[in-house]
DNA sequence: TATGAATGAGTGTTCATTCAT
DNA sequence: TATGAATGAACACTCATTCAT
């Protein structure tokens, strides 16, 4: 039974600031060896504790996945924050300042986003949950997005949802194959060139 | 030790035949239930062998990784094959006719995309170079059709690596987001809009 | 997952031998050292073979508890097929013949009834009623032997159940208390001592 | 280490009064949970101090099972300290009194005596001596009040141990098996039945 | 003196692989 | 050749005990 020590001094900063440490260096391990090929001995090892002390911070290895998911599931509330602070622009103005924002999300996040891609089964139903929900939070963000730019006449499109879907794919795809995209594009130039494309 | 056992038969069709069974079978679970979450066990009980019949065919459960990957690393040849049975056509009916063909490679392939995504680390690193090579050369075979469309007048477009990158993105996006997609686009719409989307 | 391994070879003759084999030599050790004071190392060394091997035969440590109860919580049934074969005797004489067989099956179940009763609590609940049961039906099944009695003018007493449940205590104490009580009786010498005190 | 913590500040009343606490606060979960069930952690919980102080007071874990032997082995000096006070009575009435204590000892020390029935292999060796030690006193005990109304030609029997024994088993039968008991019996009816039947 | 975080050997259990039959 | 029982190192997790503060 480990949910007594968890729960006792839960709150504490101190205790939350392990907490993240132990996530921020699982989740290198997972993405170098997998979930299920890391084992807790390597990760209470590279976080500088004993294995008895990460059971301090943790209540079960699955329980990484869930500080995971929550600390960065949202990619949404990131969007909205942003688009709020940007004030009264166009919705051009407001796409290119979004899918600029995005981007950079995705090029923070790409560790996270490239977890989530391939570890998606080892996450509890309700976590699974939450991050797709993100997702298509994402993607009805930008479909509003390009809606209110049709109705103002700025854009033409036939299809905004598939428009938008297309902008995710795009941004998660700087993440996922980074390896072969920065050969031969920075960020800034691949944003740039996406958004003209999308924007035609 | 395998190198022993899968030399002294290696070319017999039926070694083949069996190893093409296990390896069909494996997929299905390693998909299902991720590689490492997979036991020789399953494997060798859904392809109605016992376990030690199993490392007649095989000389560990890794050996299964380069079966998948020897057999379905082929995505840049079937498209060579396929423009060259297409004869002498347009540039744009070329693009058209490839686009479809590797949309339709992407639903056919969908559950060896998705392993070799998620399950990349698992591979020995000469089988994950020969995959990432794979997806350079579709890349650049779309990038050929481009430049031979821009050269002949018919496109135009910035940086078509760009868009030969983008194509590739689509493709393996239907296979990745399908539990989305599907929701709102068959294959046919969703191929059909972006060939015209990248046409424009 | 070890249940594919336990049910289909279930019924083999030699599964089952070997399934006693563990019980018994798990029993030893659980007397000797407490349940929980035993590990399945231990377990798997004095049975002479490897802990993977264990785990062919059981499905967890707490299953050897069912093995244990299942194969002994038959008090009442052997009691009830002995009174059977005894054929038409007078209740005195029943009840002698009886006694004489509790006695010894409680010195041939020494070990059984010991760790019952040091051990009940790690028993799971349909077991732990199964065990109780059988001790009720043991007492019932003396309650009405000597009410019999008592009908036929055989025997005299104010409260058979009272009796009945005494009989039983006796019967454990000789597998309880045998450390204390074989240095001064034997069987033979005890059960007849308790015979006759119960037959005043 | 336990001697060089426990001999300090063996004498202090405060230190004896924690001690006595601790005792009793980890009797109650041994008897819930079992011995090995319980853990350190568990017992510092419930007595209201750290782990780190529950070494102040205590040597090892095995320690609290030497407290709890030391403070409860001590059915038979009960008994000696009873009849003292009896004065100058027949050996019936004696017999009387004290089995009416003893059963009333029963009542009171269930736990300790379940706990010793269940636990006795956790126990030292010299433990283990004392406890046994106190159960043989207890049977002698009654054995010479036997004898003794023998010679009065109060009582009549051919072998006092075994009805001294039988005495003693019947008073732990209360604790024992009071699960079954107690829907038939109140301890008075218990007593008051068992000791019409030992005096016949 | 008191705390509770840290330790690490030990627990029950799994599974890729081997090998006698 | 085929079988499946056997192996044992490795896994996630626990807990009595220690020790810096």
């Amino acid at each position: 039974m480990q949910t007594d020590i968890r729960t006792y001094s839960n709150n504490e900063p101190l205790v939350r600031e392990r907490r993240r440490q132990i996530m921020e260096q699982a989740l290198k391990l997972f993405l170098a060896k997998g979930y299920k090929g890391t084992t807790t001995r390597e990760i209470a090892r590279v976080c500088g504790i004993s294995e008895g002390a990460l059971y301090r911070y943790i209540g079960s290895k699955g329980d990484i996945l869930h500080l995971i998911c929550v600390s960065r599931a949202h990619g949404a509330k990131i969007l909205e924050d942003f688009i709020r602070q940007l004030g009264d622009v166009s919705p051009t103005e407001a796409l290119k300042a979004c899918l600029r924002r995005c981007f950079l999300w995705a090029e923070n996040s790409r560790d996270y986003n490239l977890f989530f891609t391939r570890e998606i089964r080892y996450f509890s139903p309700e976590d699974r949950r939450i991050l797709l929900d993100d997702q298509v939070a994402i993607v009805h963000f930008f479909e509003r997005l390009l809606i209110e730019g049709i109705n103002c006449g700025e854009f033409e499109m036939e299809n905004p949802l598939l428009v938008a879907h297309d902008i995710l794919m795009k941004v998660h795809d700087w993440g996922l194959r980074r390896w072969f995209l920065r050969q031969h594009f920075t960020l800034e130039e691949y944003a740039r060139m996406h958004i003209d494309l999308i924007l035609k």
